[in-house]
DNA sequence: CAGTTTAAGTCAGTCTTGTTGACATTCCAA
DNA sequence: TTGGAATGTCAACAAGACTGACTTAAACTG
């Protein structure tokens, strides 16, 4: 099931046990990852969706329905539904495209970027701890693990993101 | 918003910028680690949640119902209504305990053991290229930010998972 | 032994978030 | 200019989570 000789080497870190910890790691490490954000969500009618759109929104104003929906992965019937209620209850701005009159241009009102911050602040809080506990290093690795893990598709997107933010 | 002076150093992983990156990594990440079971489950009648129960009673054989919610950490209610349509199916067994005849006892079958390996295989093919691209130095940091994000509760219960597989 | 607690399961109802399908509007290119 | 493609909206439905109330059986405890 599992074959142990790429060229000579043993690679220790590569056994099914191995992978499984990780696995497992990643399980565990992703419901802490979204517990803080979660319970401050409770308290209000939203759930990690809003959190989603919210963040990307935040992240790249003035994007698109059709972008946002790429970047998060769902359909944009789903997405749309909980776009509504953002935009129902003044968190976010739905401007009609200059260019382009079919596309929706998204922005944060300042209730959105205040909502964003609030939660955003709680899921930094915990990585940086994380990230403290573990050294610039280990950080180093984690990340690299990650990317490595995306689809390449994602990958792309994920960089772009990345590169926009410096 | 943010204080950079523990003591003199400064700390450049952990500026909001470097903690949103790894937000947003740990978030595109994840959906390339559940991509691979997912694609395979959808064929099937099966979601997410059958994926994890078969995953963690494959783990720790002979689990009850009580241990395996809270692993999970989902409700009674909705762990029951995922183990009876796998229980019907015949991919896993649920056992009257000995000791104490309250419990159920959980084990998987033939065939859900043959699920769980196609499963596990799809998924640690993933991560197997995911480690060998980024090299166990990397791996090792990935594994210990994962673990500094977990609850402390759910970090005891990963660490005893861990323990029991070597 | 009686009463309480615990483990598991069930029924009913709700919520979030995903899905398809149908449709309107707008743009663009043959 | 007309027909197809792209963008977004509305409606209906499904999966999977939740709470709350209840039952059954077994174990524990005073």
């Amino acid at each position: 099931m599992m074959s142990d000789a790429p060229g000579g080497e043993t690679l220790l870190f590569l056994t099914d046990e191995q992978l499984r910890q990780g696995i497992e790691a990643m399980f565990f490490a992703y419901r802490g990852f979204t517990a803080d954000p979660d319970r401050i969500l409770a308290g209000l009618a939203y759930g990690r969706a809003h959190h989603r759109a919210i963040h990307f929104i935040n992240r790249a104003p003035g994007t698109t329905v059709n972008n946002l929906l790429i970047l998060l992965g769902v359909t944009k019937q789903s997405l749309n539904r909980v776009l509504r209620t953002l935009v129902e209850d003044g968190l976010v701005q739905s401007k009609v495209g200059k260019s382009d009159k079919r596309e929706r241009h998204l922005y944060l009102t300042e209730a959105g970027a205040a909502l964003e911050r609030k939660l955003s602040d709680a899921q930094r809080a915990r990585m940086r701890a994380a990230y403290r506990a573990a050294g610039p290093q280990a950080v180093a690795g984690f990340r690299q693990v990650l990317e490595s893990m995306m689809d390449t598709e994602l990958r792309r997107k994920y960089q772009a993101l990345k590169e926009s933010g410096i």
